[in-house]
DNA sequence: CTTAAACTCTATGGTAACTATAGAGTCAAG
DNA sequence: CTTGACTCTATAGTTACCATAGAGTTTAAG
């Protein structure tokens, strides 16, 4: 922690103790500065990376949308709709739909695949040799 | 197609012959034989890649399997498995119980995941500005 | 004041299973 | 013998980080 004298007192907080603040790891907020979410505004006289109050929000608004699986690149839009606060939210909306789509769409197919391989699983008689094991049979056949 | 005299007449095909034969791309032709899921046994004098149909066979395996999910290295151990066929196959349906059970993990997080995202999508009145839109106000409150 | 532990810095390479180039060489038909 | 289609190797990119190396900084104790 690092006091600095301006006009205001600000608490400043190094790149561990905001990992600490937050639940992120001090590697994914040096990625996520790299790509453009999260700025350092200051650094020490030694060149470390000093963070306020409101970065920490900033970040535990970044870790809330990764836990959604919003992608980095969605994510910086809405960091940047959020800086037009005047503007209709429809591109937010159309977002979540879209996301809220494709996570539908991911759990149709690995529930597909799950029927695939439960039955799959039953080819098999336990107690048998890899060349008669009906698994290693089946996935020698191909399918149409 | 290439045809060689040798003891018996053997059929070879080209790597983009391959590829229609299976569905596969080139490259992941390619990519298989530098995991070593794939052997290339003849080269043309050009040194194009040759292929028999047992590779042919061969491919349609790890497609198969591909479509399952399973990941290379699996399908580099099912081969090898396969080349001990007194073995008994307990490795097989260890593998296979091991990979439903990855695969019902997923989409139970994904679900989860899902009723996160339609209860933050409920959070929008579709005509609402970035200022009060309840998505973006949500994602700005840190959950415990 | 000095030293050592703990922290931070940048840069680089790795992950999984490919896709997409670039630039050069090969093959098959006309 | 030319030309277009095909193939070759090598390399970079994809995603969201994690891991490491080697160097410098900070801070607390002695
Ligand atoms: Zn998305
Ligand atoms: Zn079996
Ligand atoms: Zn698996
Ligand atoms: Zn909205």
């Amino acid at each position: 922690m690092v006091t600095i004298e301006s006009s205001i007192k600000v608490r400043l907080v190094k790149i561990g103790e905001l990992a600490k603040l937050t639940g992120c790891s001090v590697q994914s907020i040096r990625h996520y500065e790299k790509e453009k979410l999260l700025a350092t505004l200051r650094r020490s006289d030694g060149n470390f990376r000093l963070y306020d109050s409101a970065t920490v929000d900033q970040l535990k608004f970044i870790k809330h949308c990764r836990s959604l699986d919003l992608s980095l690149a969605e994510i910086r839009q809405l960091i940047a709709l959020n800086q037009q606060p005047g503007m209709g939210c429809e591109d937010v909306n159309r977002m979540i739909d879209s996301h809220i789509e494709q996570v539908a769409l991911r759990i149709n197919e690995l529930q597909d695949l799950q029927d695939k391989l439960m039955a799959l699983r039953t080819s098999c008689a336990s107690q048998s040799t890899v060349k008669e094991c009906g698994i290693l049979q089946t996935l020698s056949v191909s399918r149409k």
